[in-house]
DNA sequence: GGACATAAGCTAACGCCCGTAAGTTTAGGA
DNA sequence: TCCTAAACTTACGGGCGTTAGCTTATGTCC
């Protein structure tokens, strides 16, 4: 157990009106504790004051709780996963099968890189309960909309250039597939060995997909 | 917060070579505890302990640590589900098609009616990390296997009927299968409500079993 | 039917980590 | 120089897991 960092330096202050730097460098020290620790418990308030080198009250004024730090991390996560997607789906050309399946592939690397973070992102457990006010309804369900657009999107084009089998609910298939990526992204990251075949992500996308 | 059971009636108990009752009581009252709470950290070793009327340190003779009685709970619950699945397959008729879809929707409608259990039966977290030396990785790898092996069965049933367009690895499709209804298992046990079509469940079997 | 061995469970206590409140120090900049 | 943003120290109360030793009821045997 690596905890303690130490730095023998405490630690600059940071300059008049930049004291809104702590905030990045909190977030950071608790994306930090998820991908070492394993395991989201060990991102607590202390220990992510520790981590960032500063002492645990002076989380307070950047964030009013624990929850809201692990609502930041979410919400960073979520913008770098959906940033990957589009990057994804640029750099695979026009071909509308090729860049299906890279979003897709890229959505099934994300979690496979990054176990923990997939896990708070998609795993729901961080929200203590329905009680922290700090965090409101709103939060949660706009977490992950930008990134499944993009999965709408893909396999929108795909099924206007006749490759796949669309239905006549788009937004239905895409919450099919999106489900059927969640199942082995989620499982990957909470087993240390999924059991099945190795091209197991390029059958659910071809099979929820409809693939001609 | 409804924390406070205190029966009056401190507890009777057991008799001399019933001792063994407790430990069913023990897991009966963490069960308890994760159906209420709605999140795991409410099961600590204490709060069981309260919860049972019992006094904390009475688990030890019956538990080795926290970890242990968690895996107690998996474990009857997953014989639940197993149970459950089995009935439900046999309730369903010989017809091939029939019963893999009264399998699958018993799956899904275990999670619906007990998401809390479903989270800690597939969700990962009550491990604490790798070095529980109470808990084996047999013990973790043999969890699902039997529940598991109903699913293949049904599709297999499927194939050889000519109802499904099988491949030639079973394993693989019914692995596939599985992810697909454990995302949306898992995710309706995350959030509060899921977005989507209300048949997903029924696209989602359809496509992955690859059924004609 | 009373003694007594022992299974079943309890009380007390230790040390640890946690979240959070109150008041204080320190250094950047006008 | 001195204001004040930025961060610190100290401290409280509480929950946790776990250890050590004690009590009490139950079934047995004389």
């Amino acid at each position: 157990m690596v905890t303690a960092v130490t730095n023998t330096e405490p630690r600059r202050r940071n300059r008049r009106g930049e004291g809104g730097k702590l905030r990045d460098e909190i977030i950071a020290a608790a994306l930090a504790l998820l991908d070492e620790g394993g395991d989201e418990r060990a991102v607590t308030l202390r220990s992510v004051a520790r981590k960032a080198g500063i002492a645990a009250p002076s989380i307070y004024p950047h964030f009013a709780d624990q929850p809201s730090i692990m609502l930041a991390v979410v919400q960073q996560e979520m913008d770098a996963l959906t940033t990957v997607l589009r990057e994804a789906g640029d750099n695979a050309g026009p071909d509308a099968r090729a860049r299906l399946f890279a979003v897709c592939n890229a959505y099934l690397d994300f979690a496979k890189l990054h176990p923990q973070r997939y896990r708070i992102m998609f795993g729901g457990l961080w929200t203590p309960s329905v009680d922290v006010t700090s965090i409101t309804d709103a939060d949660l369900e706009s977490l992950g909309v930008e990134a499944f657009t993009l999965l709408v999107d893909v396999l929108g084009a795909c099924v206007e250039e006749g490759i796949a089998h669309g239905s006549d609910d788009l937004f239905g298939d895409a919450v099919a597939l999106w489900l059927g990526l969640h199942g082995l992204a989620h499982q990957r990251a909470v087993v240390r060995k999924m059991p099945g075949p190795a091209d197991v992500g390029d059958r659910l996308i071809t099979a929820l997909a409809h693939l001609k």
